[in-house]
DNA sequence: AGTATAACCTGTCTGC
DNA sequence: TGCAGACAGGTTATAC
């Protein structure tokens, strides 16, 4: 479901309802959703402990609990709410009378437990690639992951060469930047590269301030929908006119995810 | 090494 | 109406 925009939305608002709260009890209700930490173990080094920071790493939502840090992926269809829900995969109090409640329908959602300091070089995160909005994120650091055959589409989905972006707005990029997404990496000049690169940024920066793209389940801390759903010029819309040049918009398939472009403005 | 496919899950939509 | 099949914002194990 989401991608970084969506998880970043999600942090702020935790971070401002949740932030120097204690954790006062925490329930998990699908085991499946746990990775290295039975429950037993989170509720012996969380509870009791004071959320000092919420923080992201791509599409990764930390919960900074001073020693130990929790890393949640909410996948596909992972959504937080400080509302009661049907059916939650965990459930956390806090003081204040504030719950976090998550829900996953598909149930694809993974948490891990780490010790805070090493968070950075352990799993899920230590394979992470350079992530837009972040000082690694350099012209020079993009251009370098550009030199393989790799379809440029595929590339930009790798979260081991660039962190945090998805489908929808590798997408949104390529159109942006006006390329085709099955051009080999290496073949894009360097005008180009520079070009998605800036691109890149400027789609997710806009997407934040939309508060994310709720296509399907993914809804902000309050239940309410984001809104860049209305600005999205090609994801979902095969056979729509293309905003440019009223050319129908393509769907292709490239590793098994769908691609949509125009034929006509990406080149 | 890099890439393609399947797998993990469940819900929804489309076409016959 | 029923049902099979495709598809969904993501990652990862396995097979070439």
């Amino acid at each position: 479901m989401p991608e970084l925009p969506e998880v970043e939305t999600l942090r702020r608002a935790l971070a401002r309802e949740l932030g120097g709260r204690t954790l006062t009890a925490l329930k998990i209700y699908e085991p499946r959703l746990l990775q290295n930490a039975s429950e037993r173990k989170l509720q012996k080094e969380l509870i009791g402990r004071r959320l000092c920071a919420v923080k992201r790493r791509a599409k990764f939502l930390l919960f900074d609990f001073g020693k130990h840090a929790v890393i949640l992926h909410l996948r596909m269809t992972g959504w937080l709410t400080l509302h009661p829900v049907e059916n939650p995969r965990f459930v956390f109090e806090f003081s204040g009378k504030k719950t976090l409640s998550f829900h996953d329908t598909r149930r694809l959602a993974t948490l891990h437990l780490v010790p805070s300091t090493q968070a950075h070089k352990l799993p899920p995160l230590a394979e992470l690639g350079i992530e837009p909005f972040q000082p690694s994120y350099t012209v020079e650091n993009f251009v370098a992951l550009l030199q393989t055959e790799q379809e440029i589409k595929r590339l930009l989905l790798d979260q081991r060469k660039i962190a945090g972006m998805g489908n929808i707005y590798a997408c949104e990029a390529l159109f942006a930047s006006t390329i085709h997404p099955q051009r080999p990496a290496m073949s894009l000049s360097h005008a180009e590269a520079r070009r998605l690169f800036v691109q890149i940024e400027n789609i997710l920066k806009q997407a934040i301030a939309a508060q994310g793209t709720s296509v399907k389940t993914y809804r902000v801390l309050t239940g309410e929908s984001g809104s860049f759903q209305n600005f999205l010029r090609v994801y979902d819309r095969a056979g729509e006119p293309c905003v440019r040049c009223r050319t129908p918009i393509v769907r292709i398939t490239q590793g098994g995810r769908g691609t949509y472009f125009c034929p006509r403005c990406q080149r």
